[in-house]
DNA sequence: GTTAACATTGACGTTAACGTAAACCTTGGG
DNA sequence: CCCAAGGTTTACGTTAACGTCAATGTTAAC
């Protein structure tokens, strides 16, 4: 019944989210919204394909880092929507270039948060040091 | 009135609304929950300092990367209360590395992010430079 | 072919994180 | 002293992102 690979190919929802550690809710939720469009059964069952379990990751992804679903929406969805001409091409590459641009300075904020906590730690050492020392 | 270096010291809450854009509601929010403690005035009205300020920037920073409030009030509470113990301090170390642990896996991640966009970004340009020669 | 396990579509409930409005108090300039 | 601009609490409203039934249909193993 199942090809060769186990676990591999076409996945049932709570594949999915046995692996993601979501709820089939919450997936089903992420359909409603408009961010994912799996296949059906003739029995109308949810069918997803590696790219729809790609495109699960990515929103998840997104989440952690505080986007809401809409936003995510516009970021998975800046590669499609009949692509049919070229301005909408350039269009859709302006969109991408400025996310990056977000995502880099999302990087360079968490650098920034990194050293705050790492400073704090620091002090703590210190004062752990003295303690040890037996100073009050 | 104002000392010698304008906008510096103390702060009043729509000082801070301003700088960072968000409301006062939000920052009297942040006060309900335990995340700040500025200082009042006889007539009870707030003043925060520069450590209050660099406190919600924190607070802001937490956020724009998922974090819910509770959660940040651990993290930024993670150098404070009662360090008259050593046991204590450790603990808020361990804590403390948790954190940065956890933060420099999202570096990581926000590098796959940032890989998965620019593939899309790939793609389209290379079906852009077919459309511009000519093709369909 | 019959169940047990799993899915589906509503519909309503819940929680976090504020927004908004009312009624009142403080502060600082003229 | 007065008042406009801004601040305070209290309370209720709102939105996003699910959780939680309930009633019903579908699959898969036996």
């Amino acid at each position: 019944m199942r090809p060769d690979h186990p676990g591999s190919e076409p996945f049932t929802i709570s594949d999915l989210a046995a692996e993601f550690d979501v709820s089939a809710r919450t997936i089903r939720f992420y359909e409603e919204k408009g961010l994912l469009a799996p296949r059906r059964t003739r029995g109308n069952q949810r069918i997803y394909s590696r790219r729809d379990r790609a495109r699960l990751r990515l929103i998840l992804r997104g989440k952690r880092f505080g986007y809401r679903l809409d936003e995510i929406a516009e970021m998975i969805g800046f590669g499609e929507g009949d692509p049919d001409e070229a301005a909408q091409i350039r269009k859709s590459l302006a969109y991408g270039e400025r996310k990056l641009e977000e995502i880099r300075e999302r990087m360079r904020e968490l650098k920034l948060m990194e050293e705050d906590l790492q400073a704090v730690a620091a002090k703590l050492r210190r004062r752990l040091a003295q303690l040890e020392k037996g100073e009050s």
